[in-house]
DNA sequence: TTCATTTGTTAATCTACATGAATGCATGAG
DNA sequence: CTCATGCATTCATGTAGATTAACAAATGAA
């Protein structure tokens, strides 16, 4: 659940991309053929739902990939944006590099646990959770981004942060 | 979403292994290699929490993989057990066959798919859903069963299932 | 600097779903 | 077959978290 730091095996051509803070990497809607590799700054990945609350699938900072991992040839359901200036390589899921199921494997892992703790854990866990995990995204993003991410209002995780500042 | 039906490319040497119903492929705390191709039959994975409470993670009938992506080396946190009869291949994860990054992708596609859900429709959108995707799981599960899938109570299933009924 | 916008907080009320318990049915082992 | 166990349904009550709203502090653009 940590960090994906070993370098990615590349093929030949390697490009790189920058995105301002604020760029759109993805929007809803667009045919989306790769997944991006992060190697500096931080993405976040979103859906908007019909009442126009927005919902974050994930973040990615240094090392991890953010994507939108849907059906290919589907149009994508992720809205991707970086919330800091970023460096992204994009990575093409129809040909991809030789690279990497052990990648692959733990952004599973990931997604698992999220499952799991959605089903099983209130919300309060669900954070403790997410503050083992990404300690410095913590410090990166406002709170009603991590509120999003946990599934929760931001009016909630104020209030739990209240009652977890009193308990200490 | 649906089934993954294409033939998976595999290594020389390829194991069969059944299951008859009941038996667990794998459990709790116990180093986890590989994952799991079905080729005939029904598997689910699921946690129990401390409250003792079963949430089901997936299910895997065939074509579909079934596995627990935790870290490499990390004892597994799922249970694997056959609720059919069933034909599987075990697939290395530290040495996976050339194969098969869509698939992978097709993967995670649902997971991602999962926790939006998760987060953002009620239950009786989930369930909707689920009829979409598993119309036949449907049939071949009990109903507590799915109630877990979904992240909530047999109960509340039952309900929403009368409500669905009575609105029809 | 000034003003507008975004953010975080607190509080009152509402609601989806959990919990616990009782009941009738179906199933499977002996 | 018989009985025990598991399953689905219904109901009464409890609760985590949503919603709405009001306000203060921080941020950012002109």
């Amino acid at each position: 659940m940590e960090n994906i730091n070993e370098t990615l095996s590349l093929d030949s051509e390697e490009k790189i991309l920058h995105f301002n803070k604020g760029e759109f990497l993805q929007r809803t809607g667009v045919l989306s053929t790769s997944v991006f590799l992060v190697k500096k700054g931080l993405l976040r990945s979103y859906t908007i739902d019909e009442k126009g609350k927005e919902h974050i699938f994930m973040f990615g900072s240094e090392g991890w990939i953010v994507g939108d991992n849907i059906e290919p040839g589907e149009k994508g359901e992720l809205f991707i944006d970086a919330l800091e200036d970023s460096v992204v390589i994009p990575i093409s899921k129809s040909a991809p590099p030789k690279s990497d199921f052990q990648k692959l494997h733990k952004r599973i892992g990931v997604l698992q646990k999220r499952i799991i703790m959605l089903m099983s854990a209130p919300a309060i866990e669900r954070y403790n959770h997410f503050l083992e995990i990404y300690p410095d995204i913590v410090r990166r993003v406002p709170q009603r981004m991590i509120a999003s991410y946990l599934g929760i209002t931001p009016q909630a995780l104020s209030t739990l942060r209240g009652e977890i500042a009193k308990g200490k």
